[in-house]
DNA sequence: CTTATTTTTTAGTCAAGGCTAAAAAATAAT
DNA sequence: ATTATTTTTTAGCCTTGACTAAAAAATAAG
């Protein structure tokens, strides 16, 4: 059984190894655990004692096939616990994070086995990420972000990069969620801004907007 | 904000002091808690200072109206998630007690709020307990121990005094649950035991099975 | 009303998980 | 190829919540 410490450690090596390729820096770890580089280093090397990475003085971390299966029974916790407080709920998408976040630290295996059913093992979160089966497989989609569309092209939304409560509350403001098609009229080289369409609106939306929003597009 | 041993100390004194009257022993919580002596004191002099309980060295600790409020969320939240697991998950009455005693560490009011409606605001748990509602206000039970009947009365299993998986799995097999209707054949006056009938059932029960259930006899 | 026993508290440790300050390694810049 | 700078680690300390052993208070027994 592994500490709230070392589950959230875990998960956020997990997510900046995502990005990243190679190993992960310890400075990276304490700047996503919102923590000091001594305190990861500590966490890190107790981490390599356990097996569940592997950890070179001064290069960094990587996690073992233990630890990748660690992480992603807590992400699958994380999406599924989402799933439910949006769906059965009635929560909005930029108010489950926290929530979750203290969730997916519930130990049960036949809890997390029973709560998939009754969501009826749904295969995304309400932010479009992937819910990892009980073996831990992810479900492969080819998402792109807004951002590579030219114009006169369309996608539909299926997830968001960033997911912050200010970025979900301007998509919310724009009426943009899984599922709504964007048609995009015109797209700005200069500064990648762009002019969309959402439903009957048309509106200029940044490149920092459109590169955070993934969308679908066959 | 309270911590995880915190809360558990709160809850454990909160339920110490339904049962004794006066001040909770020292002892009696370390008990309860399965802890030593010297750790109960350390805690609840720092729950003194918090002013959620008074404690007067040598003579014990009683929770402060502060105390009671922050105890009762924390049963409304154990008892909720409780009946989540039974009606919604399809967990067992005996499965239950273990999950929900991480689950009511969840600190989330609007969390709670709309589970409870969800749940259709529920006045008891699976084991017969009773609810707070959002006040902290306990629905009122007039509700006797089956021990406590005579011979030729009848009752309606309302709860249980003792909830151990081995209490509850013994009642399953004879099929008593919450609303199962008990007569009582005979009644030896020497033990305490009885004869009693359970749908088309007639057993034999001892004193001590009698006398950690709750019957309603109107 | 003393002595014995039980209960409770105090004093001193320990592990987990943080922190600061300083040292050491890696990387960048002259 | 040396400095300078950044990154990472080490060393030492703090808090929380546990523990053991010993002291002190309360209670029970003679």
């Amino acid at each position: 059984m592994y500490s709230l410490a070392e589950e959230n450690y875990i998960k956020a090596i997990f997510h900046l190894q995502q990005t990243k390729t190679g190993a992960v820096s310890t400075n990276a770890i304490a700047e996503s655990m919102d923590t000091k580089a001594s305190s990861a280093t500590d966490m890190v090397q107790k981490l390599a004692d356990k097996k569940v990475l592997s950890y070179i003085k001064y290069k960094g971390s990587k996690l073992t096939e233990k630890g990748k299966k660690i992480a992603t029974r807590i992400v699958r916790k994380h999406r599924l616990w989402e799933v439910f407080l949006v769906d059965k709920l009635g929560f909005h998408w930029d108010e489950v994070h926290e929530i979750a976040e203290q969730l997916e630290h519930i130990h049960s295996n036949e809890l997390i086995k029973r709560l998939d059913a009754f969501l009826g093992s749904p295969a995304f979160d309400p932010h479009g990420d992937p819910i990892p089966d009980e073996h831990g497989n992810f479900m492969k989609t080819e998402k792109k972000l807004l951002s590579q569309l030219n114009k006169s092209q369309y996608g539909v939304c299926v997830g968001v990069k960033e997911s912050s409560a200010e970025y979900l509350q301007y998509l919310d403001k724009k009426k943009i969620s899984i599922g709504t098609k964007i048609n995009v009229l015109g797209k700005e080289f200069f500064d990648g801004s762009m002019v969309i369409q959402v439903g009957r609106d048309q509106f200029f939306i940044s490149k920092q907007i459109a590169e955070n929003l993934y969308v679908q597009t066959n």
